[in-house]
Parts: structure tokens; C-alpha cells; sequence
DNA sequence: CGGTATCCTTGTGGATACTG
DNA sequence: CAGTATCCACAAGGATACCG
């Protein structure tokens, strides 16, 4: 990488802040972690996001390849989102940043 | 911590996101980890962020608490920016986040 | 040199109603 | 149940001019 573009906006840091950066994202990346959710469940669990933030930021964080999407063709519907091997490899970056979080809370 | 703040806005996590979410915030930490940096260094190194946005996202940092800020009051002035303990202790996660990134640029 | 002050544009997030 | 479709508010980001 010469040194033009060290900084510059196609560097992996700004590429991981804009997968990451959605004010949401964090949370629900870290909430999947933990096990395959549906997506009624993942609602549930962040009541301030509505609906349809929800869904897009979902969509947003399995188009970035993080998420996978599991469409059950059933009546009722039912979808389940769980974690790419890429995402699963960020899960150590949440954990370290959850921590340092938390280390100063004021 | 209970259940209902597990995922809430006050955790660590979105802490995290606060305090670095800003669109230059990654890349100037990283800059600035790598030794004290002056003002027009950054300028010259960013040319992208206009000198208004770059003193804000500056001052956030800092008033968050990750950088320091040292004025020399001399003429023409001088204006320092370090790492401070916490900005350090953050400089592991920026490495990290960078080398994840890298790993999947398509 | 290292800023402020002002104003303007854009992107992100959100409310609400409707649907296969 | 798990979405779309519209429309809207506001914060974040940026351009430009001036200053100690």
C-alpha cells in the first residue's frame, strides 16, 4: 500500500467502519453471536429499533456478508439470521471493544 | 448487568460507537497512535477533511477522553495531538479492526 | 498556524400504514 | 411473522469566509 492511500477512505479501517457503523449494528451482530435468531426474537429483544430500521439493517450487515439469511418457506414465515465465517471472525473485535466499553464507563 | 440493558444504549458497545463512529475517527487515531501529531501534519495527511470538520472530530476525541491536546503558545502557534492512556489502550482494537478489513477487501 | 462562525447539503435513522 | 413502501426529521458532515 503506498502511502497515498494509507489513510485514504478504500483503507480497511474506513471499509470496517462503514459494515460496522450503523447505529445498531454492533448490538445485533453481537446478539447473533450468540446463537441463530429469528427475526421476530431479535425485535423483540431491541424494542427501540423499529421494524423496518430493523430489516434494513439486517440487509445491510448480510449484503456486507457478515449475516446470513435463512428464509424457512413455511406459513407463518420464518427467517433466521446467524453469522458468516466473516462475521464470526469479527466476534473477537466486539468482544475487545465491549470490554474496552465497558472499562470506562464514567 | 441485567437482561434489559444487556443490548441497551448505555452499553459498552455503543459506547464504543460513539465515541469512535465519526467518519474520520478510525483513521485519525491511527495516524495519531503511530506518534504526536501537529495540526497541519494531520491537515496535510487528510486532505479530504476540511480543516472545520477535522478540529471538530478532533475536539471530540478529546472531550471523550482518547487524545490529548497540547497548545505551545509560541508564534506562529503549535497545536499537539497524543494518544492519551485510554486512546492507547484502544490502539490493539484499531490494529485489529484494520487487519479484518484488509483480509476481505474483494 | 490553527483555529471560529455561519450557512448549507446529505445521509441516517425513524414513524406510520400496508402486505404476502 | 416478517416483512415493504412512503414520507419525514434531524444530526452529521462540508463549504466558505474570517480571526488571534
Amino acid at each position: 500500500m503506498n502511502h497515498s492511500k494509507k489513510y485514504s477512505s478504500d483503507c480497511g479501517l474506513n471499509k470496517v467502519q462503514k459494515m460496522v457503523g450503523g447505529k445498531w449494528k454492533l448490538s445485533l451482530l453481537w446478539y447473533i453471536s450468540e446463537e441463530t435468531r429469528r427475526f421476530g426474537e431479535i425485535k423483540r429483544v431491541f424494542p427501540d429499533i423499529t421494524q423496518s430500521m430493523l430489516t434494513k439493517q439486517l440487509r445491510e450487515l448480510e449484503s456486507d456478508g457478515l449475516l446470513h439469511r435463512k428464509i424457512y418457506k413455511e406459513v407463518p414465515p420464518r427467517v433466521e439470521y446467524s453469522l458468516t465465517k466473516l462475521g464470526q471472525r469479527f466476534v473477537p473485535i466486539l468482544h475487545s471493544m465491549s470490554e474496552w466499553g465497558e472499562s470506562n464507563l464514567e
